[in-house]
DNA sequence: GTTGAGCGTT
């Protein structure tokens, strides 16, 4: 994982993580060290990246070893074009130095030089009013590969990665292509969008009434006065086998005798078995 | 070859 044998983020007991946002897709680690590193101690450049396809999500975390140069870095840097696309940089919100970010903005902010505001750039409202955000991330083109990456060990950049283990036209491994796209986030989003595709077509989703159960169905099925007694109850009270076709069925619950292996055994009866009617006694609100 | 809100890795 560009960790270079690492494991995980190499110090960060003294570090100011900042969030670099709108970066292009195809900006690696090594790109924006040299730009924020002018500007401070940047201990260690990290870039997420998507766990199936692992493609850069187009954000970036510098890591600076002061405050003070992390905030004037996201004084210079925010707004910088980078690659054909403005950055912008800001004091990341969770993560290792969460810590020292106190709602958005930093405690240890040492006075800056002068009086002069970090206000600098007249950011315009970008994010005014965005219906959804959800219909992305999907499918990325497996481009970059540089995670994370640390300011000496750069010239391992230049390693073969032409070999992708992209599984060879074999099937997925473990995660879908357009199921589990979330980054386990734990305290990012308070609620999160259903990933329950329309697909509730099925009986046993959510209908209005999904009573009858052939083979669930609980022994209490003879409430039903006349209603739908045509079960293949033995004529005589035989014992819990109510399926069991004095003729020789297999013990299938839903054996039906009819023919149609279905679960609806009787023809005009489909969906009431002979318990959810409207006056079922057993209806409980 | 694509996309463009967002908050991170063993």
């Amino acid at each position: 994982m560009s960790h270079f044998g690492r494991s995980g983020p190499p110090d960060i007991k003294d570090t100011y993580s900042l969030l670099v946002l709108n970066i292009t897709f195809r900006t690696t680690a090594d790109d924006l060290f040299p730009l924020f590193d002018k500007y401070g101690e940047v201990v260690d450049v990290f870039i997420p990246r998507d766990r199936r396809t692992g493609d850069s999500r187009g954000f970036a975390f510098v890591r600076y070893k002061h405050a003070d140069e992390a905030q004037k870095a996201v004084d210079k840097l925010d707004g910088r074009n980078v690659d054909g696309r403005d950055i912008r940089v800001q004091f990341a919100k969770y993560g290792p130095n969460a810590e020292r970010v106190h709602k958005g903005r930093i405690v240890e902010e040492k006075p800056r030089t002068r009086g002069r505001s970090r206000s600098r750039s007249p950011r315009p409202s970008y994010r005014d009013g965005y219906p959804d955000r959800n219909h992305k991330r999907q499918r990325r083109s497996s481009r970059e590969r540089s995670g994370h990456r640390r300011y000496h060990d750069r010239h391992h950049r230049s390693r073969s990665r032409s070999v992708t283990p992209d599984h060879h036209g074999r099937s997925r491994g473990k995660y879908d292509d357009e199921r589990s796209r979330s980054c386990s986030y734990s305290s990012a989003s308070p609620v999160r969008h259903s990933p329950s595709p329309k697909r509730n077509s099925s009986p046993g989703g959510t209908p209005p009434k999904r009573n009858s159960s052939p083979g669930g169905t609980p022994p209490k099925r003879n409430s039903s006065p006349g209603g739908t007694p045509k079960r293949n109850s033995s004529p005589g009270g035989t014992p819990p086998k109510r399926n069991s076709s004095p003729g020789g069925t297999p013990p299938k619950r839903n054996s039906s005798p009819g023919g149609t292996p279905k679960r609806n055994s009787s023809p005009g009866d489909e969906k009431n078995h002979g318990e959810p009617s409207p006056r079922s006694p057993s209806a409980s609100p």
